[in-house]
RNA sequence: CGGGGUGUAGCGCAGUCCGGUUAGCGCACCUGCUUUGGGAGCAGGGGGUCGCGAGUUCGAAUCCCGCCACCCCGACCA
């Protein structure tokens, strides 16, 4: 794929410039133009459109903030709203919320050898405590004289914070097991960033549990693992699949890592979510022991699991269209959006009184409804406006509906409208959203059908690989074969699929034996 | 850390090679009138240390030197 220039690129595919903002942020978000060059079907001469969803961090042209992001009120709308649902799937599963520290002393993160290994290059440091003005007016400066005895790190991820007051809580097979969550920002010092997807600072979750068994944590990491396929498939109406990392691609000081992994629109594959069996590593690191019903001391047996904001990112890529945004109704920060288009004030009172017996109606109906009626901005603008922000369903109103008891419903996903009469309109909308809901799956998932294939040979894998998608692949399960793949193709083993065919094979590499298929493709 | 590129109005850019009126254009912003069923039209208006510093010159956005920032590609990674 050729190289384009960010701002080269947008100004190719101005409808794309969404991507900007205006008249906040003066930068261009360089997020997946490359990529979205390949979506952009059609162009319009529109220059200055924005999406308010996201700014990225220009703080007094600060490289410190580099690779962090504003998230503005729609966005952060759109976050709440998967933060909530995410939320409640926790508590329905038994876990609880909890808060811990950001800052975790340097001693804490060397105790489990795999995990600093996998976090040291990539830890914002904090060393000293106080500034103090410069000699000769030379502004604030650090002060020498304020050096910590012991640096502190700003979590990266909260494993060792965690397990050392793990420590302190549990005793006895009575503690266990304990399920904890945490919403929190967490800091890793990339060395390239990519908006949403790979940002120095982000928003997540993690959880953190404790089990008895072997068997029990295990029984955790894939219940989890399940929660957030079913999270990405029923909200963001995007579909997953489900399956073991590979050994080199585990997370640092897991034994197993679960991922779900979704197909973008440009073919390449994004980590969506992660769940981790991280046996006893942690428990023993951190000295975390309890006795059992016997009486007998063990290790406690421990998870970890984790979504980022990277899933906002997954949700805009995989739907958004030429337009901007295309969001699922159960995502929208408002689901239904109503328009009036009025000649004068008089007309505009006709309208409103109309327009409140259906806002009504749609409320009683549990759907989150916009009446826009400010009077600063024309009817067509708007109507561009909640296009952008991916509102599923526009209702627009006007002195012809009011004759004849209509009004238009436009739907996002098909960019579609028809005139209906008002009565029983509430329950067409009801319908009509989660048709909408359901569509977006759908075009997603046979997206993602037609771009997964089979391949059997080396030769054929190098050449399909360049078309984009998922290839089913056999593999050896050796992590010299996979390296020799990914340094020759730049491909990578997405998973080790947990559903679907599992019938054996030979690698297509060394032509040795080989368990089942596993999914191979280019990713974020 | 390597390779490439860019800094000119809130945003996107032209002008730089080849120095020469008061630094332009589109969008955005403000005022007025007409408009309002897909991002309105016309008229008028405001807004600039040309990234920073030093130099060459009668004269620098433009040439020379130094610095800074940002972006893209790569290594790294959720």
């Amino acid at each position: 794929m050729e190289t384009v220039e960010a701002h080269t690129f947008l100004s190719q595919f101005p409808n794309f410039s969404y991507l900007c903002s205006r008249n906040y942020d003066n930068r261009i978000f360089t997020i997946m133009a490359k990529e979205l060059k390949e979506l952009t079907p059609r162009s319009k001469d529109y220059s200055q459109w924005y999406l308010d969803i996201v700014t990225k961090a220009d703080l007094a042209e600060n490289s410190a903030v580099r690779g962090c992001m504003v998230i503005k009120p729609y966005g952060f709308a759109i976050w709440e709203k998967m933060q909530r649902q995410l939320d409640d799937m926790f508590k329905e599963t038994g876990h609880e919320n909890a808060y811990f520290p950001l800052f975790i002393p340097k001693s804490y993160l060397s105790r489990e050898a795999d995990h600093v290994e996998g976090f040291a290059k990539e830890c914002a440091v904090v060393t000293h405590y106080r500034l103090k003005n410069g000699p000769n007016g030379s502004g604030l400066i650090v002060d020498p004289e304020a050096k910590l005895e012991e640096e502190l790190i700003v979590r990266p991820t909260s494993e060792t914070i965690i397990w050392s007051t793990y420590k302190n809580w549990i005793q006895s097979y009575r503690d266990l097991p304990l399920l904890i969550n945490q919403w929190a920002n967490v800091v890793r010092w990339e060395m390239r960033t990519r908006l949403f997807l790979r940002t120095t600072e982000f928003l997540w979750q993690e959880g953190h549990t404790a089990h008895a068994t072997q068997e029990e944590a295990i029984a955790e990491a894939e219940k989890m693992i399940n929660v957030y396929a079913d999270f990405a498939e029923q909200y963001m109406a995007m579909p997953v699949i489900k399956g073991h990392k590979s050994e080199s691609e585990r997370f640092a000081g897991a034994l197993d890592t679960y991922t779900i992994e979704a197909m973008m629109q440009d073919g390449k594959a994004l980590q969506s979510g992660t769940s981790h069996f991280l046996g006893q590593n942690f428990a023993k690191a951190f000295d975390v022991q309890f006795t059992d019903k016997n009486g007998n001391r063990d290790y406690v047996w421990a998870t970890s699991w984790g979504v980022s904001t990277r899933l906002m990112g997954a949700l805009i890529m995989s739907h958004s269209d030429d337009n901007g945004l295309v969001l699922p109704p159960k995502l929208a920060p408002y689901q239904v959006v109503i328009i009036p288009i009025y000649k004068n004030e008089e007309q505009l009172q006709q309208i409103n009184e109309k327009v409140a017996g259906i806002v009504k109606g749609l409320k009683d109906l549990g759907i989150s409804v916009r009446y826009d009626n400010s009077d600063n901005k024309k009817p067509g603008w708007k109507f561009s406006e909640y296009e952008l922000k991916g509102v599923p369903v526009r209702l627009a109103m006007g002195g012809r509906d009011l004759e004849n008891n209509t009004v238009e419903v436009a739907r996002r996903d098909t960019l579609t409208k028809e005139t209906l009469s008002c009565d029983g309109i509430e329950q067409h909308i009801k319908a009509l959203l989660e048709e909408i809901q359901q569509n977006i799956y759908r075009k997603a998932a046979s997206f993602r059908t037609s771009q997964t294939r089979e391949v059997n040979s080396y030769e054929e894998f190098k050449v399909e690989i360049e078309k984009g998608g998922f290839l089913l692949c056999h593999w050896d399960g050796t992590p010299e074969t996979e390296e020799l793949i990914k340094n020759e193709t730049k491909a990578t083993i997405r998973c080790i699929p947990m559903e679907g065919d599992k019938s054996p094979g030979r690698c297509m590499v060394t032509g040795k034996p080989s368990p089942q298929r596993v999914i191979f493709a280019r990713a974020y």
